[in-house]
DNA sequence: TATTAATATCAATTCTTTTTGAAATTACTT
DNA sequence: AAGTAATTTCAAAAAGAATTGATATTAATA
């Protein structure tokens, strides 16, 4: 496989992938577009390479911007913005699960704090039930919630190697 | 709040989070009457319950069945079948995690392998930067898959305690 | 083996999300 | 401050995903 043939495929991989972390096809394809090329593109770049519209290419750079994964960059004596992405991986997956967990884990405990009010009044079995559920969902999701938070303060070879000997057994 | 509130509104709240976790609305509806419900519940009650149609109901029904987090139970002497949530909350993690690992990291890794051709070539700067890109992705991703498994393998209270204590610092 | 009661399927429809592109805005430059 | 080159916005259109419901299939009973 050549190397142009590479990247397009890389992109096309990056773009179906998006979904499952939170994102749409065309942030994801830009991600990745960023990603393998080694010099910062244009919006006019962006849109020539993916083959989409202004508008579309404009929003979702805005997105990764403010996910933390794409960076403007300014050419001297340029009127035109540029974008490089961060290339470091471990340092995107710090990122996106930071950025997933203030937007989905965050809400979350708010609202099963609201139905733990519940707790109280362990009555009957109906009750009961339903209590321990909440409960059980609440410590879950605020174990995960510290558990990301965590990660997002951490070095990367700290973490690598607490996660080895974790898996090591 | 009273209890049917309370049901309704967590409901709601896990048909809203469905799309996070990889599920359409119905299906993490049907998961969640089902979660707060004490006892098994045929097709007919499911459809009744949340105002959807049989196709919908039976169709989801079998994807929480295949997900492994409903089962079906058979009433003695009656035709009908019903269903039940597995509803201890780490065992349902444990049976996401492990569904969606088999179903988006697997693949990943399959066609990340392929883009990993480009390793032995590591010529100019480009195909460097490419390679290396290719590279630390498959890592995380084999690293992730690696996590996953052992969470799959381990014992809901062994795990908490590692957490915690990998959490402490 | 015919009847009936249930489950499963899938083309058509509805709902949701993404994308377009033209117009509005912003901000350099002369 | 007028002209120009860029960015941003957003209503309308297109694409994609979920849902319906009528029909087909399966399987239990008489």
């Amino acid at each position: 496989m050549d190397l142009d043939k590479g990247k397009e495929k890389f992109i096309e991989l990056w773009g179906s992938l998006g979904s499952q972390w939170g994102v749409n096809r065309t942030m994801a394809q830009i991600h990745a577009l960023l990603l393998v090329s080694t010099n910062p593109m244009s919006t006019e770049e962006i849109m020539e390479s993916l083959k989409i519209s202004r508008g579309n290419a404009n929003m979702n750079t805005r997105s990764l911007i403010d996910w933390g994964l794409v960076h403007k960059v300014l050419k001297h004596g340029e009127r035109k913005e540029y974008f490089i992405a961060e290339s470091d991986m471990w340092e995107v997956s710090r990122k996106i699960a930071s950025e997933r967990r203030k937007r989905e884990l965050s809400p979350l405990i708010d609202r099963l704090n609201i139905l733990g009010d519940f707790k109280a009044s362990k009555g009957n079995k109906e009750e009961k039930h339903f209590a321990n559920l909440v409960e059980e969902i609440t410590e879950i999701a605020v174990k995960s919630d510290k558990f990301l938070k965590k990660i997002e303060k951490t070095e990367q070879n700290w973490f690598t190697n607490a996660l080895f000997k974790f898996m090591k057994k």
